[in-house]
DNA sequence: ATTCTACCCTGCAAGC
DNA sequence: TGCTTGCAGGGTAGAA
């Protein structure tokens, strides 16, 4: 489900309940993720206290701090979710962990065809082969024209693939791509390599305008994405391309077209987008 | 080295 | 109404 902006939502949104508590339960249902649970989770946790939570990429890094101090991995996978719980609730048929706070807080992980991934890093998390070959941050200085320029080298591959490509930029994903490439003018299907600087630069440029909008908007919401705070993400009123196949462009009336790029639904408008 | 493809899993919507 | 099919916000491993 979430691309970057629903991440940072999830974070900004749990953080303020569960910052600065302390373990005391660890409950695991399903350890069965995209990779398995470790099943010595409780015994790291319990006791210690989650001093901070950083986002990087679409990853959430939980830190802990105790007699065993170091990160938690949390990926949201494609139909992941973290949300608040009340101490004793029911949890969901998907609701897989609950981590329990001194102060009766439970923050609770939900994911239905459990892509995502719960792991511990330990004390050298940027170490881990995850996160060590992800590209720069969408929204950092690092991330411009020229970079994208440079990286797309001679790559014959499709312009839209390239940017979600998550050693290349991290964070994008299909809805941030498609809505970027109509924002700025380019196929999705063109190659890298044939793209000029100046339209790298646009493209960068509304990129991060997309993700930006789309955090102050609280993310995008499809179909049940609600934030740490339960809330939906607002996002979805302003996709222009994104699942509108058929639909008229907003700039020259063209029915939008739908084909697959790597598998996933591709929309833009022939007009607009060369 | 790059660039496809198949797959992990469940739920939902559309079509018959 | 109920079954089948295809599709979904991601990312990896392994094949071409």
């Amino acid at each position: 489900m979430p691309e970057l902006p629903e991440v940072e939502t999830t974070k900004s949104g749990i953080a303020p309940h569960v910052v600065s508590d302390r373990v005391t339960e660890i409950i695991i249902r399903q350890s069965q993720l995209r990779w398995p649970i470790t099943d010595n989770l409780a015994t790291i946790l319990t006791g210690q206290t989650l001093t901070h939570i950083e986002r990087w990429a679409k990853y959430l890094l939980l830190h802990f701090q105790g007699a065993d101090s170091g990160v938690l991995m949390i990926h949201l996978g494609m139909s992941g979710s973290l949300c608040i719980a009340e101490s004793g609730s029911e949890p969901g048929k998907h609701s897989h962990v609950d981590i329990c706070f001194a102060k009766g807080t439970v923050l609770r992980y939900t994911d239905p065809r459990r892509f995502g991934c719960i792991l511990w890093l330990g004390a050298q998390p940027h170490e881990h082969k995850l996160l060590k070959a992800l590209g720069p941050e969408p929204l950092s200085d690092a991330f411009s024209g020229a970079y994208l320029k440079q990286l797309a080298g001679n790559k014959s591959q499709a312009v839209k693939q390239f940017i979600m490509d998550q050693k290349v930029v991290t964070g994008v994903g299909n809805i941030y791509a498609t809505e970027a490439l109509f924002a700025a003018g380019i196929h999705p299907k063109r190659m890298a390599k044939s793209i000029s600087l100046t339209r790298y630069d646009s493209l960068t440029q509304h990129i991060k305008t997309i993700l930006s909008n789309a955090i102050a908007q609280g993310g995008t919401t499809l179909k049940d994405f609600v934030g740490g705070d339960g809330k939906p993400g607002y996002f979805k009123q302003e996709l222009l391309a994104y699942g509108r196949k058929g639909d008229p462009c907003v700039q020259c009336q063209t029915p939008l077209q739908e084909i697959k790029l790597g598998n996933r639904a591709t929309v833009f408008c022939q007009k607009c987008q060369s």
